[in-house]
DNA sequence: CTCATATCAGCCAGACTGATATGC
DNA sequence: CGCATATCAGTCGGGCTGATATGA
């Protein structure tokens, strides 16, 4: 048997799978002792970074789909992390920002993820480390629109056009 | 807004989940197109390598779980790339072992992968991907035996003892 | 009796799609 | 009109748990 031996140990699309599966879910675990996930997360950074937006702005900024926001939303404005009000100017939209309560949260889930972070990758010395990062970084930028073949298109648009 | 700017963008945990999405996304729909999924890879991949064993063995080599591995069995079975008998030494045990046809399929799907690894990574020159499978490799076979925490002992052995 | 094996039933987060109402 | 926005309903792979029957 086996002629490429070790086929399934050197794969680097499954080592790329079973690195972020296991990151992923220290991740959960570590964000659901804040009583949140990823989502909240991304959702509160974003806002903190980018200002009051759109959901159809979040979603795209965030990466999550537009019908998941909604949830999500419900979510942190049950918190009090969130507030949600239709824009003035165009009555189709919320206007979501993000609340005092959001900010401490936000600090709070800044900690948690800086420890997961230290331990996830507590394998690779600093130089590695950011060497993985720069990697990675290339990756998810060039995802999308790469060198010839085509198949997912901008992302995040569904649910509008059909 | 934004002390910790960029947070999102450098979030280490985060670029590593996003850049596996997209991986994992363009070999779902590869393998896909040869009425296969990952598991299945997996599965025939390690017999092809080990030689036959029983399924818990299986569950062990290719993290799928016991649980989830009687389908995919099923399915594989369904197709004629494995055969399925109990193990006459012990028979609580089945052997599964790989068939002719499960060879034939198996070298599909290598060649899938692939072209999947090429296109996926095809943002990094070869010493930058040569790079990243070390970085991968590290971090995959520390987990779950590492530095200083517990909380996810053996995995895979869910189902049996209770 | 205890332990392992295979199987079944089911939960849940999350990625993704489609449809609809409302407003631009 | 066509297009975007928010929301709702639902599909599907897959990670994970618990229970059970059978046999070592």
């Amino acid at each position: 048997m086996s002629d490429g031996a070790e086929r399934l140990r050197t794969l680097r699309t499954r080592l790329l799978s079973l690195a972020a599966m296991h990151s992923d879910r220290r991740v959960n675990e570590q964000l659901a002792r804040a009583d949140a996930r990823k989502w909240h997360y991304a959702v509160l950074a974003t806002l903190d970074e980018f200002g009051p937006a759109s959901q159809a702005q979040l979603s795209d900024r965030t990466r999550v789909y537009r019908s998941d926001l909604v949830a999500v939303l419900n979510e942190l404005a049950d918190r009090g992390q969130v507030d949600r009000a239709p824009d003035p100017a165009d009555k189709r939209r919320n206007l979501v920002r993000i609340t005092t309560a959001g900010r401490r949260q936000l600090r709070r889930l800044d900690k948690i993820l800086a420890a997961v972070d230290d331990e996830v990758f507590a394998p690779l010395d600093p130089a590695q480390r950011a060497q993985l990062t720069d990697l990675l970084t290339i990756l998810v930028d060039r995802q999308g629109e790469p060198h010839g073949e085509r198949h997912g298109e901008p992302r995040n648009d569904r649910g509008g056009s059909s």
